[in-house]
DNA sequence: CGCCTTTATGCAACCAGTTGCATAAATGAG
DNA sequence: CTCATTTATGCAACTGGTTGCATAAAGGCG
């Protein structure tokens, strides 16, 4: 399981606030990792739990708003678990549960969703593209930039992907739909 | 939620019993959509309930095998179902957290597992091939097999861009590496 | 000032999927 | 025939993630 993981990683690159966490989840790693603010304040108390982080101005009187940091046994976790193997989790699709049931009982509207789909698929490939423009104009100078600008590269490569599989999807069923009606 | 639904296509494909829609499960459906036999049984059970399929043979005493088939209830869920739009699942993927963790806390053995992905994609690629070889050697000669193709190809499609992302990391990882030896 | 909205925090219940174990029938080897 | 193995079924507990709701402070507006 990652969040704990991606939690140490996000308080390593700054400390913050859960809410704050929130916000940065749905950019960076959230590309990747989502969570819900539950998500993130339950992980949270556990991670203080277990000495791998702790709270800034713990006391801070007004506001109560509680900013962590990663304690050198969280930092030390981090390593452990980054080395650590693990299995290519096999591909799960729902998508295709649909067009598997679309072949048995012959047309429905599937081809619809699909198309909405793409669209949306589109858009994020776009907005990936335009943040790599606007971040990695001339690629990345660094190891940590080499690796954050590899992140951002899997994103584009896997909307490509949808984007290339909905059109293909489309072809399939819309021509299906030509011949009924004709 | 496609357990249900995939249970049903598959039920639909052919009636048959909790063990052997698990074995099928590990083949064709199950490309996209893993279930245990703990997950098939529970299902099958409440699908019954449901009145969307029905055990067949009963009381045949001997063996304890029991067959489902499709109710009509169910392929008209089925086909609801089908129909039905959903958003497209956010990628989500535990080594991108990995690969971000990396990038924050220097150079781990991160690049050992990323191999090791490598070669199990390999492998999986060329089964998907060498199955599309075998079943499709002419292309899909009706709706129903275009669209097992189509599903298929997302497999082929999805393991080469895996083996091509794993490929980029390695040598993004690699070179980091050689730099710190040098 | 007092009220409404937004931000930040959190509990509790739920849901889908996994794991560990159990048990009964069928099969097959000695 | 008998015992060990494999096949088929199933319960219970757990885990990670989601949903619905609640509450308290901060910020802005009349």
């Amino acid at each position: 399981m990652s969040l704990p993981h991606a939690l140490l990683t996000a308080l390593l690159e700054r400390p913050c606030s859960g809410s704050e966490l929130a916000g940065r989840f749905d950019r960076s790693i959230g590309f990747f990792w989502q969570a819900t603010h539950q998500q993130i304040y339950r992980e949270l108390k556990r991670l203080e739990e277990l000495g791998w982080i702790t709270a800034l101005e713990p006391e801070a009187g007004r506001g109560r708003k509680r900013a962590y940091q990663v304690l050198p046994a969280g930092r030390e976790e981090l390593r452990r678990w980054t080395g650590e193997a693990q299995e290519p989790k096999p591909l799960r699709d729902e998508l295709m549960v649909r067009l598997r049931a679309e072949a048995v009982i012959g047309p429905t509207d599937l081809v619809r969703d699909i198309e909405s789909r793409l669209a949306q698929h589109l858009e994020k490939l776009a907005l990936y593209q335009e943040i790599e423009r606007r971040d990695f104009p001339n690629g990345a100078d660094s190891r940590q930039r080499e690796l954050q600008h590899l992140v951002l590269q899997a994103g584009v490569m896997a909307e490509t992907l949808w984007v290339d599989f909905c059109r293909k999807a489309i072809a399939v069923l819309a021509a299906d739909e030509d011949m009924a009606t004709r």
